[in-house]
DNA sequence: CCACTTTCACCCACGTCTACCCAGAAATCG
DNA sequence: CGATTTCTGGGTAGACGTGGGTGAAAGTGG
């Protein structure tokens, strides 16, 4: 069994680093090898998280980008937004990473974090954000629940 | 014979910890094997309970997961409140497993705990939060069953 | 091109927490 | 009624999270 999973709370110093947490570090892949050792991807994500992705994970969002046109201004924008808030961590002797100080304004992130296991990657949040975002999300989590798995899913909000 | 069955009562202590109760736990798949035996996967349920699967039930949820797309709003929603709450446990020498403590406020879990086999899986529930479930249901236990079995199910409660 | 300032990577140290283990009490079964 | 299993409480060693100090490197201004 593999992949990021639980809701974690710890704190964001001084110098704006924050602890990932033993349970997310230990994660391993199939072969067992520690998947967040060494280089790790720290980014914009989307609803105003930061997302933290493996490497190997974030090739594989590199390539499928890479396959779009750059003559569609959609991608365009994207793409400044997306590549313009990539921050290659490598976690010190206890584990912590050093968050640019402009991840840490967009995010709105304070002393307290709230870190989410996504499976595939790792996102951190507000705590204050996470809750209006989860609370005010169209239909509930058992509704969600139903529209993915019966297929009626995605429609815009409104 | 195999599956989870009946309802139990039991204890949660001031570690956050409570005992799978035994006849759960001696529960064979069709070989004979423990089903429980080693990790187990504790999670957020549906309508404010905790869901426990046993290892090969979760990798079937997590196949059905792995063809939606993280483009899908719902989807990102759905992740986010599904993999966070997920925690892989391994019962202690006596058989109790550890709730984290986020998971214990959302299902709103005191010392009294009422564990329900539910075929493939089971549930813990606040045994005051299910009996308002049980009560507030639209229709009688009877009522549902008439519903299902006749092919008019799932509309919306009003 | 040099000197000063600031930033950051690396390391150490300490308080807290938790995973693990042991043991006694209660319940169940033959 | 005795033996065995199940349940519950608690102690302890080691891991974990947090704060801070220091030297090297990068950035800035003269």
């Amino acid at each position: 069994m593999t992949g990021f999973y639980g809701q974690y709370q710890t704190t964001l110093d001084d110098k704006g680093r924050f602890a990932l947490p033993a349970k997310l570090r230990h994660v391993t892949s199939p072969d067992g090898a520690p998947i967040l050792d060494g280089t790790i991807i720290l980014n914009r994500g989307l609803e105003g998280c930061l997302s933290i992705y493996p490497e190997n994970e974030w090739s594989a969002i590199q390539n499928r980008l890479s396959s779009l046109d750059f003559t569609n201004q959609d991608f365009r924008y994207f793409s400044r937004r997306f590549y313009s808030g990539v921050s290659p961590v490598t976690p010190d002797k206890n584990g912590r990473v050093l968050v640019p100080q402009h991840l840490i304004a967009e995010a709105d992130l304070k002393k307290e974090l709230l870190i989410l296991g996504v499976n595939r990657w790792i996102e951190v949040w507000n705590p204050d954000r996470y809750n209006y975002y989860v609370q005010q999300y169209r239909g509930t989590y058992e509704e969600v629940a139903g529209r993915l798995f019966t297929g009626k899913h995605d429609e815009p909000a409104e």
